[in-house]
DNA sequence: AAGGATACTTTGTTATACAAGGTATAGAAT
DNA sequence: ATTCTATACCTTGTATAACAAAGTATCCTT
């Protein structure tokens, strides 16, 4: 599968960037990554939460649980300062990046 | 390192569409990905040659000797059919990855 | 009673970019 | 003369990260 390399690198980028619209929990990131792209990313939850953890570790996000009215736990996230400046540095190479592939890949061969 | 995983996945593709212009060898398709790419992509060779033998060995691409006047060997890359068929069933496949990623990163919260 | 959605977790597998080493030639600079 | 840079290819070992597959638990619908 190429998708599954494709992703790596960006999965990243982007459970920060939604975290950083405000307080979210795993599950809902996922149904909102398969929302925003029309199910072209479909966010396994093998990567899903391994990816949040280690963006907690580095210092990126903080989790905190909340419980809901029925008992269930979720485990909520938002960014914390240093991950801020840290999206908005990948924020940039992703640009940079994704603009050099396509030229790359682009179907412009002479001219 | 990001950009060592943001180049997974996508780095077959650019190899091919660079093939697909033409027979190319290896150290100028590295030559000439840097210099599309302003040195935002600058390919190590531990990526370059394992990749393109991994093509070949797929069938994507198929090679050939050729000697230059002063006896050095160069291996160039002809695009095959079933590689051209690949290529722009993933060329297709990064343009739907890379707007997608774009739309779930890009800055606009509300609205 | 069974199935699906919600919600989180972990273990083991696989793919691949790259560091670091190697071989070899040619021309330019010191 | 020797060193350095560019050209041109190759290989081994390592690290990373997405995912499959399994598990736990609750709630609601059929």
């Amino acid at each position: 599968m190429f998708e599954r390399e494709l992703l790596k690198g960006s999965l990243g980028l982007m459970l920060m960037a939604l975290i950083e619209q405000g307080p979210m929990y795993g599950y809902l990131i996922a149904k909102e990554i398969r929302s925003l792209t029309d199910d072209v990313i479909d966010l396994k939850e093998g990567s899903l939460y391994p990816a949040l953890h280690r963006l907690e570790k580095e210092g990126m996000i903080e989790g905190f649980w909340q419980r809901r009215e029925d008992g269930v736990d979720r485990r909520y996230y938002r960014i914390t300062a240093a991950g801020q400046a840290v999206l908005d540095e990948r924020r940039a190479q992703w640009s940079r990046f994704s603009a050099a592939v396509s030229k790359v890949v682009s179907d412009a061969p002479s001219q």
